[in-house]
DNA sequence: ATAAATTTTTAGATTAGACTAAATATCACT
DNA sequence: AGTGATATTTAGTCTAATCTAAAAATTTAT
């Protein structure tokens, strides 16, 4: 099937926002997804479902469909290979991937993503912890859990954050948070909950409620 | 400036067509070059002229103009260090880099660009031997001949290709010339053009005219 | 259960880019 | 210089994707 830009973009957000919870998707949800007003939203859906990629009744939102799904996570899966490569080869910074992914995403070449994958050799998560479907599309999550809900004195690998905001990861760089760090609690705040780690046995820090529920880890 | 996908494909035509000969290009040229209509390219030059990309005086041909040289000359640096990259690193043949180095070549990000000039080493030619412009777009040619203009028992280095057309490297390959093959000239046939050479010492085969003409060589 | 608020869809315009057919310029030749 | 051939431009459509404003459906709240 060749998808427009445009098609590959909502058939991405509309995966997303599957993944995150509930199947039947607002027309409103979407269009705040893609920064783009509800009317559009409503003629993509008509077109993406005549395609079939999506299952659309009017007034009732929108649920993705297997060949969606297949096509979402083909992209999903060149967005990842490429933000590997971008970190790994390329030594961009954590929150300088994002926008050129986002276009390096829709490159059309079967050849270009196997080899790049081989080159990459096969990584199977993203620099932020994301998994990265292989040709077929399947992958597996890590176990992942917000820093925040880890007791006192356990221990965690960070793997992911939950929010890729720009200013949110420009502050984790700054306290000295990164992917694959060991952090162990040291000592939680019930009422503001936030709390003191140490990192990777150096550092102790101390992070708010928001930093500590946004970033996950696994034991 | 922020240019189109199409623009930026014009302009590339009309560049390399300004390059070999003439500086007022024609409407069928351009379109020609493009595959697209006599009628499309006349829409696009007005549009391209307000820009002030092009000089454009209607049924008297385009000239490309300073800022639209800097502009093609960046998507062309761009094509040529992913070329490098697809070859080099991801094991692409000649024939395979072209259709993917097209996409490539309008991704848009500064620093993509001058980080992967840096992890391919800065490469001064790709791998059809052609020059990449660097930031400003400075570049210099190495001095190529045409095979066919070579004597009897001179020796070259093949450093380039005229045609880049598909057939024409499946070809090549097929008769062992590769980018950086060294031959020498054992036999000139005057009458049909053909000759006959010798490959990195080795391999002994007969060539046309048509392919003499096509393949660059430096002393 | 009905009115008000909200969400979603439709209708109608707009833009970039491409196309075909028709009109107009230029070129080439006697 | 005039005419036929060729090249180029204009005019008018088309499609994908977007938008605003208006209409219609659904949800919420009294």
């Amino acid at each position: 099937m060749n998808l427009s830009l445009a098609e590959e973009n909502y058939l991405k957000a509309i995966y997303h926002l599957s993944a995150e919870g509930t199947e039947e998707i607002s027309t409103n949800a979407i269009a705040e997804e893609m920064k783009t007003k509800a009317a559009s939203v409503s003629d993509m859906m008509r077109r993406l479902s005549e395609k079939e990629l999506v299952y659309y009744k009017k007034y009732q939102g929108v649920k993705i469909s297997e060949i969606g799904t297949k096509a979402a996570l083909q992209v999903v899966r060149k967005h990842r290979l490429w933000e590997v490569f971008l970190v790994e080869k390329l030594k961009f910074s954590w929150d300088q991937v994002h926008d050129v992914a986002e276009q390096l995403e829709h490159i059309k070449s079967k050849l270009l993503i196997t080899r790049l994958d081989e080159f990459l050799g096969h990584p199977k998560f993203d620099p932020h912890g994301d998994p990265i479907p292989d040709e077929n599309g399947e992958f597996k999550e890590k176990p992942q859990i917000p820093l925040a809900e880890t007791d006192k004195q356990e221990e965690g690998i960070v793997v992911a954050v939950k929010d890729t905001n720009t200013l949110f990861l420009q502050h984790l760089d700054k306290i000295g948070i990164y992917l694959g760090a060991k952090v162990k609690v040291i000592d939680k705040t019930e009422f503001d909950g936030s709390m003191e780690i140490n990192i990777d046995q150096k550092n102790k820090v101390f992070i708010s409620k928001e930093v500590s529920q946004n970033v996950l880890v696994t034991k």
